[in-house]
DNA sequence: CTGAAAGCGCTTACAG
DNA sequence: CTGAAAGCGCTTACAG
């Protein structure tokens, strides 16, 4: 692609080579010091690190994954519908959290998105065939065609939330879905509620499940009946908030909450109430999940459950730097926190 | 990092050894095949392509870029406050795009966030070292550090949206503000309207500045005198477009419609208008930016101005791979469009 | 603790 | 059109 008689010429950079002769010494010692220092005197170590500095010298990361037959970077692999990813502020929270934790042990983050099924393909291909040493996995669809293919790749994996009917586990990190549900129904039922409605996520995604069960549990434990009118399955979108309002209303009119599984959703719902003139949380309290961005800015604000998206992503990362290093894989479940503000 | 008694052993992928082997020829002429295939025989060609199959082959990135001299990679380069990047739909779509549109060039994009002064640092040493052939850059405020970092270890680099405030140019692809600024406006006189407030990006960013401008232009234009009044600066937060509406409702009560440059920020003004008992668009006739996934779901759906954010994305690509592979730098500007709903 | 040397998997002049 | 060979910049046993 390049065309060398057009291209600047920039300057090639150190090599090992430079740092080498500088500090007056071997490469092999060189590279010594550059693997952490065992097995070097003192002196060699304080020539080197000075020639470092002098030279601006930089590892060439191509020429040690070569040898090390490892690429020290890892993919972000999304396979959501592409659509929630611009709408859910959870998203950047991820990514940004993830970046941040990586960056801190040197590892870039490889974006890849997998939405068509040519894109799965070829993401299929990049990674199985050593480009990145392994992949935080943002898919909680359940029947995702990846997980196999990386599973049987033996590539290491952790998944953001738990991944729904996949036989062999899949590492993974999650907040405590029913925990969270059972703190903001319970929340609603102390503050007196008794037709409590709920919207939920996707029921072929492990927040959609758990959050329902939390909801039914703390229900139950309440002594309210559960009552199917009161249930309606969203999206987790916005406009899927809104739909899913309307139909409970329309179900169950005299409803006095409802626990919506996402933020997004409940700003959503509360459009929705608003025009059919319910007052919140007069008429009805409304309670969202996530605490993102939306939460704090929607009228009236929400009260909700928050996901601690920077503990999420550092524990992912922590999980895949252990598995890539030949640690057992474990799975990580954060406790949430009930964040109360106008809504209920 | 790696413990190799505990890794599982993954068997090593083939190599053009291999390829060479199973199809009985050497692996310079397999090398070649790989590069498309000039003057390489028919039969040879036919030979390689069945081993690349047979074998499932695939390149050794790491091993070419050391010879090459290339990455084959594109840093994605995040300077924004990372608040702005969490709640506004628009950097999803700039990503995605880009993402998309590399990976048609099987290239990568990493993402980078710049931060704290600490990440700056690491992701200049990175970039400029070599692990990446160019960067996608976005940061549209002015004063950016890492841009003049950049130039000097001439970076190919593509900005999105002009970059303020530096003497040597990069090249940029945007949407036309003022343009799109313009067609909102004159939509609003249009419809009759005589006091047109505007709530306006950060001065310090083009869009900003250039919306303003166009803002100012068709007022002129109409005969509406230009009153400091009707102005407020906004930071393209939602809730930044709530606090500029309040302040504008209390300077010109008499207002009957606020341009306000971005979607998000006019979510917000909506809430605020509502908040005061304004009815839009019977009262006060709202324009928005961008035609983000906020728009339609805006209660009323927000009239905007598309960006067309799948053709930034593009371009930007289109652009950065020309300037890498030496070609002469180019910025474009894209046409922007007024979509009708129902706030205007 | 240190140096010399092999080798990671490719690409690319260079001969032929 | 093709093969043999050098070399990209590192790491890592292997001797010493």
């Amino acid at each position: 692609m390049t065309d060398p008689e057009a291209t600047p010429a920039r300057r090639r950079p150190p090599t090992i080579h430079d740092v080498a002769r500088e500090a007056g010494i071997s490469r092999g010692t060189v590279s010594r010091v550059l693997q952490g220092g065992h097995n070097v005197s003192p002196e060699a170590l304080k020539a080197v690190n000075a020639a470092i500095k002098k030279t601006g010298y930089v590892v060439n990361r191509h020429a040690r994954s070569l040898v090390t037959q490892r690429s020290d970077s890892v993919a972000f692999l999304l396979t959501e519908p592409q659509d929630r990813f611009f709408e859910d502020p959870n998203f950047g929270h991820l990514l940004r959290g993830c970046t941040a934790a990586l960056a801190e042990h040197d590892i870039p983050l490889l974006l890849m998105i997998a939405g068509t099924e040519e894109e799965r393909r070829r993401i299929g291909r990049y990674i199985t065939s050593g480009h990145v040493d392994g992949v935080l996995l943002v898919s909680s669809h359940s029947g995702n065609p990846m997980v196999e293919l990386l599973q049987q790749a033996q590539m290491p994996v952790v998944a953001c939330g738990k991944p729904l009917g996949h036989a062999t586990a899949t590492p993974y990190v999650a907040a405590d879905d029913r925990e969270g549900a059972r703190l903001l129904v319970r929340h609603l039922v102390a503050t007196g509620r008794r037709r409590i409605a709920t919207i939920t996520g996707p029921l072929d995604t492990p927040g959609g499940v758990d959050r329902l069960s939390g909801y039914r549990e703390m229900l139950a434990e309440a002594g309210l009946g559960y009552d199917p009118a009161l249930v309606v399955e969203g999206d987790y979108s916005r406009a899927g908030g809104s739909a899913g309002m309307e139909r409970l209303l329309a179900q169950a009119p005299d409803l006095d909450a409802v626990f919506v599984a996402s933020d997004l959703m409940a700003d959503g719902a509360l459009a929705a109430l608003d025009r059919a003139g319910r007052s919140v949380p007069h008429d009805v309290a409304v309670g969202g999940f996530d605490d993102s961005t939306v939460a704090a800015s929607a009228r009236p604000a929400l009260t909700t459950v928050r996901q601690p998206w920077e503990r999420i992503s550092g524990e992912m990362v922590r999980v895949l730097l252990d598995l890539i290093a030949g640690r057992p894989p474990a799975s990580v479940i954060l406790p949430t926190e009930l964040v109360r503000r106008e809504s209920a």
